[in-house]
DNA sequence: CTGTTAGCGCCTTCAT
DNA sequence: ATGAAGGCGCTAACAG
């Protein structure tokens, strides 16, 4: 150790235990064909020393880096971070880490994050994509070794599996559950109409809506906070033809309806009902409680990770990799019936 | 490239741009000395075999990893979650990653993590530690030779700036806003008091309650979660000495009492105020809305990692360390009053 | 301005 | 069972 503060090598432990740094090489890693007198040795010159493996250099000589890349549109999103929560038990079962970065849902920053973050050569890549359809994005992805999992949306002629909920189905049947109230004027309410996820629900409910024979009413301007939502139902409600029922299409949608609701003296679900995407932790407790779709949102970030770790896996082992790169996984959103939809109240 | 699907390296880009690894390494770096046209030839090769440095071999040449690790107890709770948010907004301004672990408040799992964390050697640690009194955990970060910012929490004896907030004084505040109601029963309610904000918030309760005269409730035996908030608060509520009043120790402490008081149909503020620690999005929008003492959440994250590059860069060019390893930031926290305390009520 | 070379710390043969 | 040596990709130092 020459150098003040310089973490101890190899070669350190190998002098101090008086052998050479091959064997200290095989004492960490397990200790095969070591005399158990040279592994006391050697042992006990590691633990006064402190020593620690040099990630980088094994990393060099070949080895995975033991890293996971994360790329998600915030981590201060409920969603998202529970989501990396579950991601992460999941690399820790497989001994990585999670690198994080963000893309506040924008491609020039998701690009760069997305650049910055390769250069760690994380040994695979979950990813939230801003877009469905940004070939660069594609092609990047493509050119790059690594296997990369999509969840929450899905990245089109990328060949990358994804983790995605049942989006269209859930907002027909929250739709249809609506139209059951006899409500006839259902708005579709939220923002980021650009968002996989958001078109879907939109889909629904339309299917939803035709399907009953009824008007779509659909205002997707709302923007991804909802800061507009007073303004914005303030004008609904003074329409000729006023909602009596609200799909909010997200999580943030949803509060900004209620919270817009309340604010504007508009009884709920009497006057106008509500309905809406994602549960959130004080969905009971507001009164009236929220109806909701409920995404499984632990079952999202570790069904994305394990099959991340299945391809790493697989890759490892055989080439029959194709088949795993062609899944596509679809998890089942619940209803969750409260009371913000009319169930319950007379 | 002789191997299928590995990454074109300097010698792949020197050979196919017909110059030596130096030159294009050069380039790499920005490109002084370097002529223009070689550039061009340099930049084109770069280009098309979509080079990207190898992250490992300048780790291990020596450079900085420009990765800082994020040990915190949990990433899903919205306030960590927004502290590794802000945190990560100053690391990418210094071109830098986080890689990401939890603790979950328990000791084993803590030092199995920064064990893990430390492999991949950030070149600093944002901390928040699981106990005040870990010597071992202690001797482990100071025996490591980067620098380590703990924040929420202070690591004494180790020798680590914190950034924290003024625990004692805001809850002493609040407290003495409670008793200025004319309430005479203050409840301090929560869980997990061996940590050390709870522990510095009784403390600030303690006090202002001993000021004021008035005999302490305190009730620290919620858990980490609020489930059992309902069954403790009713045996309080019927006990000879109900209070009139309750402080909460911190965020899930706040909701779980105020669902708790709900679901025992008991009005508030009217006969029993409630005022929490840590602001929650729904604070407003719940009826009554609630009073709570308020961290400023994102200055946390940020001025921990600010305060983690200063000390990186500081460290580089020159050893008068000393001064900055001492510091210790308190973030000033603030009252915000509504409508739970008893404030607007008639 | 540019090419060459010596390691960074580790793991993996290959001898012994 | 152990030591010695080569090379992973890169940067910095030196030679031209």
């Amino acid at each position: 150790m020459s150098k003040r503060h310089a973490q101890p090598t190899l070669s350190d432990v190998a002098r101090l235990a008086g052998v050479g740094v091959g064997t200290v090489s095989r004492v960490v890693n397990g200790g095969i064909n070591v005399s158990p007198e040279t592994f006391r040795k050697v042992d006990a010159a590691i633990q006064r020393l402190g020593y620690r493996p040099n990630h980088a250099a094994r990393v060099l000589k070949g080895g995975r880096t033991k890293t996971i890349g994360l790329l998600v549109p915030s981590i201060a999103d409920s969603f998202f971070a529970s989501c990396a929560e579950a991601a992460g038990r999941v690399a820790r079962l497989h001994d990585s880490l999670l690198i994080v970065s963000v893309t506040k849902n924008r491609h020039d920053a998701e690009m760069n994050s997305l650049d910055v973050l390769m250069r760690h050569r994380p040994d695979g890549l979950l990813l939230v994509p801003s877009s469905s359809s940004q070939t660069d994005l594609s092609r990047l992805l493509n050119r790059s070794p690594i296997p990369v999992i999509t969840f929450d949306r899905p990245l089109p002629g990328s060949g990358c599996s994804s983790v995605l909920t049942n989006s269209f189905e859930s907002a027909r049947e929250a739709t249809a559950h609506l139209i059951g109230h006899g409500y006839k004027r259902i708005l579709c309410f939220g923002g980021e109409p650009e968002l996989y996820t958001i078109a879907e629900r939109v889909r629904g409910y339309h299917k939803a809506m035709e399907e009953a024979g009824l008007p779509p009413m659909i205002d997707t301007s709302l923007g991804p906070d909802a800061s507009r939502a007073s303004s914005l139902l303030a004008v609904h409600l003074k329409s000729k033809r006023p909602p009596d029922a609200i799909l909010t299409l997200k999580n943030s949608s949803t509060i900004g309806t209620f919270q817009a609701l309340q604010e504007l003296g508009v009884p709920v679900p009497s006057r106008v009902a509500l309905l809406g995407f994602d549960d959130f932790e004080l969905a009971t407790t507001l009164r009236p409680a929220i109806s909701v779709v409920q995404q499984p949102i632990e079952d999202i970030g570790r069904t994305a990770a394990e099959l991340l770790f299945a391809q790493l896996e697989g890759a490892s082992r055989t080439k029959t990799s194709n088949r795993l790169k062609q899944n596509q996984v679809i998890l089942a959103n619940r209803l969750v019936i409260r009371r913000s939809c009319g169930c319950g109240s007379v």
